[in-house]
DNA sequence: TGGGATAACATGGGATTTCATGGTAGTCAA
DNA sequence: TTGACTACCATGAAATCCCATGTTATCCCA
């Protein structure tokens, strides 16, 4: 479970840390961690391998020729497998820095099952954007019906 | 089950006891403890992983593309797990004390399945809407089963 | 039922560890 | 031999752990 939000520091030579608690999430399922672009906003998403596994078998259940499977098998293909190195630092990849109009810094965003980088004014948008949206159309008809 | 109202002390490092009853639930069922930010009320919400998990289930049944599904993200963002001390205390993350004006008191309210954490000011005002709600209204009709 | 003993709880403070980040040395390839 | 990349060491700040203490609640026996 990725969650929370942190500002990182990224350094000349690409290197961010990886906030602890999505790492030790990673590590306690023994997993690794997949770098991609987001196919719907201008960032970079981390998951699991296990995760992405799931994305390529989801390609298998489309008709091979739609333009759906002709986008996720592009994703692919701008995927990374990253390494860490011992203080929990990764270094991203150019095609990701500039995909994501990364420079200096970075906010690492946890959804869930996987969690987003987003440059410093790109996530500023984005939070925003969902302010926005609850105080027009109020919280998800989940929410309301729990208690 | 969160039941009952409690009034604790925030101390400098933003630390609260979280009643003990509270926490016996949580142990009891071997739960983790989730903070969030309210998606309805100006307070913070606890609750437990289990539930958190739901909801993040709930994510990838709906379109990804859908407001809902961009509401709950950003829901995970503002969400942390949180660990107890010996003594029973947790931390409070800085962006949930300044979302719910938290300062050197805070107001645990359990509200069944989660509880609320509230400015003691903000709880006193919610306190009195509920007050005049049932004057004016009258009783809830409760259905308290469903088919 | 009362009153003292005991345990549970909320809170304070200091020692210790973790974390994010800067830097350097070593390695491989061109 | 140079440049890029990787692996590891160093450091200050911040988070976490754990001991101490007073106060409140609970228990038990007279």
């Amino acid at each position: 479970m990725f969650l929370s939000t942190s500002h990182n520091k990224i350094d000349l030579k690409c290197r961010v840390s990886i906030p602890a608690s999505f790492r030790v999430n990673l590590e306690k399922s023994n997993e690794t961690l997949i770098l991609f672009k987001s196919l719907q906003f201008n960032c970079i998403e981390g998951t699991t391998s296990t995760r992405m596994q799931a994305y390529i078998d989801a390609i298998d259940e489309l008709d091979a020729l739609s333009d759906d499977a002709f986008l996720l098998r592009m994703m692919m293909a701008d995927s990374f497998e990253i390494k860490f190195d011992i203080n929990g630092r990764v270094v991203i990849p150019d095609t990701l820095m500039n995909f994501a109009n990364l420079f200096d810094k970075a906010v690492f965003m946890g959804i869930g099952e996987s969690f987003y980088i987003w440059s410093p004014t790109e996530y500023e948008n984005q939070y925003m954007k969902s302010q926005q949206i609850l105080k027009e159309k109020g919280p998800p008809k989940l929410i309301l019906k729990k208690n």
